[in-house]
Formats: C-alpha cells, sequence, structure tokens
RNA sequence: GCCCGAAUAGCUCAGCUGGUCAGAGCAACCGCCUUGUAAGCGGUAGGUCGUCGGUUCGAAUCCGACUUCGGGCUCCA
C-alpha cells in the first residue's frame, strides 16, 4: 500500500499514490502534452506532490504550442549537430507562430542543407525519442557543456537571462539549472541540449514542422557580436494547422504592396533613383491624392492651419533642435556650399552645411517664432505634407514601408501647459475617427517611454509628460500597452497599432509630447497676464507617411481599393463595338459627377476585359449591350463576380457616386 | 551597417557541370475577329543576360568589386 497524496487536477481535488506523474493524471488525453502546476510550466513526467494544483496544456493552446516549437527547435539543433559535428549551439527559443535555434558554423546553411536538416529531424521524430529532464549544478554543467562556448556564456549570466538575449531565457530560468537529455528507446542518450523547459514527451509529439528560411543573427542580439546561423522554423499540432499557417502566408504574399504595386501600376523604385526611393505612376498618385484631399479638409474642419516648408537648411537649424547631435547618423551627409577660394586654395570664404530635412518640426517651430505669438492662439495646429528623407541603413529599407523618402501628414501643436491634456484626448479622437474613414477599426495604443541613453531632458519633466500621456491613452478605453525605451529623444509617445483585414498589427499614428524642443528654439507666448510663458510642444502624424499607409492600405485591400480610393473607379465594357457610345454616355455623366471612369474600346473581345478591369481589381464594372442601350440602362459586374442587369442610367450613377460619397467598401 | 541569397525582354520565368543559349508565356504593336460576365486567331518588334573588371581560345554560365532587390540581424528620431 503506497502513501497517498491529495491533489487537484483541473479544478476536481483528487487523491493519488504518491509519485504519480501528470502523465498518469492524463493518460488518455492524446492532445495535453505538458501539464501546468501553479504558474509553472512542466513535463508531464514531473512527479506530483501533496496539495499542487494541475492543469492540462493542450497543445493546441498557445502554452503548448510555445512548447512544441521549443521541443522542434531542439530537434532541430540536435539534427544539426548529427549533420555538422561541428556546429555550436547558441539559443532556440520559440516565437511567434515558429521557433528558431543558432548555431555557429564555419559555413553558413544553404537551402540544400535546409533540406537535409530537415530530413534528419524527421527521423529523429520517427524515433520516439523521450526528452528527459536532468537537474545540474552550475559546474558539473560546465564540465558537461565544454565543447558549447555559448552555452557556457549563458550559464554565466544565470538569473540575468532575461536580459542576456530575448530568448535565452529559454535555456537557462532563474532557478536551477536543467540539461535535458534526448532518450532512444533503447535508453541510449542520442543528444542532449541546457535547457529550462519545459517540452513535450517524445520527439514523436511533433505532428507537423517545417524549416523556413536560415538568416544570420548576432549573438545576444548585439552588432558587437559574432553572427550566428540562425534557422527559422514552424511547428504545430497537426499537418492541417500547418498547411492554414502556410496559406496565410501565402495569403500575406499575395497582398504585399510591393507586389501588387507592380501589378497595379501604383508606383515603381528605380534603381536610378536610388534605394528606397520611390516614384508614383498615374494610379498610385491618384490615390495618394485622394488619401490626402481626405485628410487635408478633416484638417481644415479640425482647426489646423497650414504650413509649407523647404527640403533642406542650413546645419545650424539642426543644431539648435538637437538632431545633429541625436541623430547624425540617420540623416542624409551634408552638401558643403558656397565655399570660395583663392588661386593658392587658401579659403576666402567660409562655405555652410545643407541638410536634408529628415523631420518638419524644427521649420515649423520657426513658423511659430516668426512673430510674437499669444494666448489667445493656442493651441495653434501647424500641419504640413512634408517630404522628409532619412538616411537608413541599406539593410532595413523595405518597400513603402521604410523608405528613405517619404510625406509625413505631419503637424506640431504648440498649447499651454494646462491645455494639452485635453488637446491630447481632442486629437487621439480626431486619429481614431479619421484612420476608421480609411477603413481601419481595429486598433490598441503602445506608450512608449525614454531611453536614458538616448535622450535630451530631465527626469522630472519626462515622468510629467509620460504619466499625462498614460493617462489619455487609459482613458481612451483603448488597450495599452508599455514600449519601454521606445521613445523619440526629446519626448515619449503614444503610437495607435492598427490591425488590418488579415490581423497583422501596423503602427500608424504617432502622438509625441515634447518639452524640450520649445526650450531649445526658445519658444513663447504672451499670457493673459502678461507674462512671457512657454508652450508644450505636440509632435504627431496620422498616417506616419503618406507612402507607407497607402503601402499598409493596399495590403489591408488586398489591391481592392473602396471606390472613393480606387484609381480606376468605373470600366466601362461594351459588348460589341456598336454599345460604345452608349457607354459613352454614361461615362460623360459620371465624369460629371466626379467618377474616374475609363470605356474599354480596345480590340479584345468582351470575356478579356472582364479579365482585365477584374484583375485591376477595378469596383465597377459597367457591360452594356443590345438589352441595355434599348432599355438605357447598363449591367453591373462588381469584383466579387456578381452581376445586376439593365439598371436604368440614372439608378446605376447614383449607386456609383453614393458609394464614393459614403466612402464604402464594395 | 552585418550575414546569406538573387539580378536574363515591360512582367513572370527557362536556359544543368563555360562551346547553335539569346528562349517561352503574358503585356506592347499590326492585322483579322467581335452580342452577355475571368484569356478568340495570326503576325511583328523587343535583351551588350544589373554595371565594371578579371580568368579563358571562348563567359548569361567561373572569380572579384560595385549597384539594386529579397530574407534575417541590428536599427526605426
Amino acid at each position: 500500500m503506497s502513501e497517498q497524496i491529495r491533489i487537484v487536477v483541473a479544478g476536481a481535488e483528487r487523491q493519488v499514490d504518491a509519485g504519480t506523474t501528470a502523465a498518469d493524471l492524463f493518460a488518455d488525453e492524446r492532445t495535453v502534452i505538458a501539464a501546468r502546476v501553479g504558474d509553472d510550466l512542466v513535463d508531464l513526467s514531473r512527479a506530483l506532490n501533496d496539495g499542487e494544483k494541475v492543469e492540462p496544456v493542450e497543445i493546441a493552446s498557445d502554452d503548448g504550442r510555445a512548447i512544441l516549437r521549443h521541443s522542434t527547435a531542439h530537434v532541430l539543433a540536435q539534427a544539426v549537430q548529427e549533420l555538422f559535428p561541428e556546429a555550436k549551439l547558441g539559443i532556440g527559443p520559440p516565437v511567434e507562430n515558429g521557433f528558431y535555434y543558432d548555431f555557429d558554423v564555419a559555413e553558413p546553411f544553404n537551402p540544400d542543407d535546409l533540406k537535409r536538416i530537415e530530413k534528419q529531424m524527421q527521423r529523429i521524430i520517427k524515433e520516439r525519442q523521450q526528452f528527459v529532464r536532468r537537474a545540474v549544478a552550475d559546474d558539473d554543467a560546465r564540465a558537461e557543456l565544454a565543447g558549447e562556448p555559448y552555452k557556457l556564456e549563458l550559464i554565466g549570466l544565470k538569473g540575468g537571462a532575461a536580459d542576456a538575449a530575448e530568448g535565452a531565457s529559454a535555456e537557462v530560468g532563474a532557478g536551477e539549472l536543467t540539461i535535458y537529455d534526448n532518450v532512444r528507446r533503447g535508453g541510449e542518450v542520442a543528444w542532449k541540449d541546457l535547457c529550462r523547459g519545459p517540452h513535450v514527451p517524445t520527439t514523436k509529439h511533433v505532428p507537423a514542422f517545417k524549416l523556413m528560411r536560415v538568416a544570420a543573427a548576432y549573438w545576444r542580439g548585439s552588432e558587437k557580436n559574432p553572427q550566428l546561423q540562425r534557422i527559422y522554423g514552424t511547428a504545430w499540432e497537426s499537418k492541417e494547422e500547418l498547411q492554414a499557417y502556410l496559406d496565410r502566408l501565402a495569403e500575406a504574399e499575395r497582398r504585399d504592396h510591393r507586389k501588387l504595386g507592380a501589378e497595379l501600376d501604383l508606383f515603381s523604385f528605380p534603381d536610378e533613383i536610388g534605394s528606397g526611393l520611390p516614384v508614383f505612376h498615374p494610379k498610385g498618385a491618384t490615390i495618394k491624392m485622394e488619401m490626402e484631399n481626405y485628410s487635408r479638409q478633416r484638417h481644415i474642419d479640425a482647426g489646423y492651419s497650414f504650413v509649407s516648408t523647404p527640403h533642406i537648411t542650413k546645419a545650424h537649424l539642426f543644431e539648435t533642435s538637437k538632431h545633429l547631435e541625436w541623430y547624425a547618423d540617420g540623416m542624409y551627409p551634408p552638401m558643403h556650399l558656397d565655399e570660395e577660394r583663392d588661386a593658392d586654395g587658401n579659403i576666402k570664404r567660409q562655405g555652410q552645411d545643407y541638410y536634408l530635412k529628415p523631420m518638419n518640426c524644427p521649420m515649423h517651430n520657426l513658423v511659430f517664432r516668426s512673430r510674437g505669438r499669444s494666448y489667445r492662439e493656442l493651441p495653434l495646429r501647424l500641419f504640413e505634407f512634408g517630404a522628409v528623407y532619412r538616411y537608413e541603413k541599406s539593410g532595413v529599407v523595405h518597400g513603402l514601408t521604410r523608405a528613405r523618402g517619404f510625406t509625413q501628414d505631419d503637424a506640431h501643436i504648440y498649447c499651454a501647459r494646462e491645455d494639452m491634456k485635453e488637446e491630447l484626448a481632442r486629437l487621439l479622437t480626431f486619429v481614431l475617427d479619421l484612420l476608421a474613414d480609411y477603413g481601419l477599426d481595429d486598433f490598441y495604443l503602445e506608450l512608449s517611454t525614454r531611453d536614458p541613453e538616448k535622450s535630451v531632458g530631465d527626469e522630472q519633466t519626462w515622468k510629467e509628460a509620460t504619466q499625462i500621456l498614460e493617462q489619455v491613452g487609459t482613458e481612451s478605453g483603448l488597450e495599452l500597452l508599455p514600449d519601454p525605451g521606445g521613445a523619440a529623444f526629446y519626448g515619449p509617445k503614444i503610437s495607435v497599432q492598427a490591425k488590418d483585414a488579415i490581423g497583422r498589427t501596423w503602427q500608424l499614428s504617432t502622438i509625441q509630447l515634447d518639452f524640450f524642443e520649445p526650450e531649445l528654439f526658445e519658444l513663447e507666448y504672451t499670457a493673459p497676464d502678461g507674462s512671457r510663458q512657454r508652450p508644450v510642444m505636440i509632435h504627431r502624424a496620422l498616417f506616419g507617411s503618406i507612402e507607407r499607409f497607402l503601402g499598409v492600405l493596399t495590403e489591408h485591400y488586398a489591391g481592392a481599393f473602396p471606390p472613393w480610393l480606387a484609381p480606376v473607379q468605373v470600366v466601362g465594357i461594351p459588348i460589341a463595338d456598336q454599345h460604345t457610345p452608349h457607354l459613352d454616355d454614361v461615362a460623360d455623366r459620371l465624369r460629371a459627377r466626379g467618377v474616374r471612369v475609363e470605356i474599354d474600346t480596345s480590340d479584345d473581345r468582351m470575356q478579356k476585359k472582364i479579365r482585365n478591369a477584374q484583375k485591376q481589381k477595378v469596383p465597377y464594372m459597367l457591360l452594356a449591350g443590345d438589352d441595355d442601350v434599348a432599355k438605357g440602362a447598363v449591367s453591373f459586374r462588381y469584383r466579387d463576380g456578381t452581376q445586376k442587369n439593365g439598371v436604368p442610367v440614372a439608378e446605376a450613377i447614383e449607386e456609383i457616386v453614393s458609394a464614393v460619397e459614403r466612402r464604402v467598401q464594395v
């Protein structure tokens, strides 16, 4: 008769033999791959103690998938070391949708290696190797892992692992060190790795995985460290889920704005101009113009004043703003102008450095400072579609979402300190309303706070600004996530993150509070009592960059823009040549209402014209044949393939105009 | 900036280990054709194989540098 213990299993108290494991409890449930005891995730093989609360962890849960992915990373590392015995192990944590493992190898992996590694992983999975946990003393671990320099480094960092590198905490936790042995059925240890766990019980518990790509990554995330070879993979609880994930990736690829931009003839990045510098073709420029026009109108309605400032300026301005002190790396190098030399090469006249502007705020400050300002003018909201140029590092440029030249829908609001909270709250409402009109309505907020290494000003002022932003963010009712150290050098910010049609999030609007630039520029206004006061400055961009937002919208809509933004809103398709005049007449009436309409008079056949318009994702195809002409009607074909025949022309026009005016998607 | 990969006609791509390798489809242009919801038929034109240099009797093919792109890392005021 063995000793009994009392435990709580999934909420129900039970009495079991001492030494009972979680695996015993959930033996019938094949989808349970780990257990949660109290707050900790543990292996199923862990023996339970008296009084513990045990919950099953399903493989299809967030925790379950993370464990599965972490275990798959182990299988990957084992496969790599079997094929490349000289490979040294870095770290191998689960990440969103998958996992990676870093290796130090003499030769980088190539795509063929990836296939071989994948095969080797399948072999290991087939062998049904057990993941066996074993606690080790630090010194013993050092001895056992003498051949793994990176693991040794992690042992040294134990406890501080969370700071050591993202993912390092998956290897060494804060408590005792553990090693996981991968044990073959005969009891032979096939492989081992320093790891905190937990893991799935055996390699056979990896139902579906795929290696995705190789890339280099700096050891512990620092540019100063050597680069390791990182292999990314994904793992899922079933083949179906894996396939669904791959389908989602394929869907994202279909929506890629760089691809759609070329297919829909919206924009391009000519090599001749340079990296990260887009040109907009007529159709892309039409969308951009519509976006700007609507935004402009909304800003007028909201009491903004419009300004316009140059693209380049003398260095002094950016010295004043401290951009050259804090941000010179991100700026294009200066143009040195106006220097004169005599015949001997001696400088007769000192030259000047001119810089392309990376931000508009210093220029707006000069507008503010151009004359005396009264409290009656505040809040003064200066708005500009300002073109800025940032010398992004060559490896980060990415389509329209990370360009070197782009247009900010930038405003700087100067207001009295006591008014800033109200102004910020109004601003947030304005931002969210406007974004919703562009078809985005699923948001959360992020509060980016000071990075002491990269900021100007004093702690107290930062604290005050951060508190106000936090308050406004919280009061908005939206979820507010912290982003420590993410602030600009001059102040904290709230950013609006928007979810798109397939659930990806994009950082769009930013609202930054700045007490320092007004000081640097010695901005002042006269208060009611005649005293001189310093205004607070709010930096804000709604789209962030118009180009980037256009890219985001392209992906959000998969190129099928709502009628008000669609570059071509209507294509008229005659069934045969003789129906063209009827459509021309309809087109004239649509144009008179401001609709962008084209009649396809090419000598393609009707079916081909439909295909062409469909591929261009034109919202409305208007067909006309004998029946329609006779009745003074047109026939609609919509993007989804549905049709509505014999619609009287006047009615058809109203339907289209109404959809454009209401900015709805169809 | 770092690592890996890529660059062939406007687009998508074929062209294997250097020697009929300058190719296809779509697009463009020219003809013919045209009646109801995603590709009618035929023809023509179009490329110093990203650029520059090297190896070689010979380079789209091998090597180097640069440019641009892609995937990551780092970065993103």
